[in-house]
DNA sequence: ACATCGCGTAACCCACGACTTACGGTAAGC
DNA sequence: GCTTACCGTAAGTCGTGGGTTACGCGATGT
């Protein structure tokens, strides 16, 4: 089920193409630990900041992070929903994969007969 | 904690990479029922087949799908250990954005005290 | 032995994406 | 009001990655 996820503007491909970045990822392991603003993710990192402003945006766009103006900033969040699409779409391959297993066993047993 | 998940060539880039393109995503969604030979793979997809067989590089680099030559063919199946990593880097992030959350709301409430 | 099938690899082309510098706009501080 | 922080966007460059065709190799079948 679920066939052709094959749309290149899927929520699953945004969220996808939006790790598959190591920068992207790097940003998303600075906000574990809570909300951060652009700056003060931006200094530890080897890139400019308007790097990490694109970066983030990409990253809201795949419904990953969340941003909250507080006055002349803008604190970015993780938002926990967007990574929920994920864990069950990789949930969903483990089951399969483990039933096509199983089926595959059985009928190699099948065949020995 | 894991930070600096930077490194290009760590499991995790090359899982979260291999998945962010959507032909990849469609092949590994028909090896969810079974193992499946590289012809038979392209048959339904728009691509050609030596496209594919560079698809199948790229998630085999990755630990997502696994190869068995059976006679002149090459059979692709899932290879369940590869996405079980992505599940726990997700997971993780999970439980560590729920964290932030929380320690975050009692701040706020302490403040508003 | 020879033709055919199934597949991987090499070489090449083209589009996209990651990065930079430069600029403009809004909020805060003096 | 003016300057200074903080940030997003525009424009441009350059590397990388996905696509193709052409080719070569091992296994299958007649």
């Amino acid at each position: 089920m679920t066939y052709a996820s094959a749309s290149p503007d899927a929520p699953l491909d945004l969220a996808f193409r939006a790790l598959a970045d190591p920068t992207r990822r790097a940003l998303i392991d600075h906000l574990r630990d809570g909300p951060r603003a652009v700056g003060e993710l931006a200094r530890p990192l080897p890139v400019s900041r308007p790097a990490v402003s694109q970066h983030l945006k990409v990253l809201t766009d795949a419904g990953l992070v969340s941003v909250t103006p507080m006055g002349s900033r803008r604190l970015y969040r993780i938002a926990p929903e967007g990574m929920a699409e994920l864990r069950r779409y990789l949930d969903g391959l483990w089951d399969d994969a483990l039933a096509a297993f199983a089926t595959e066993a059985r009928k190699i047993g099948k065949d020995r007969q």
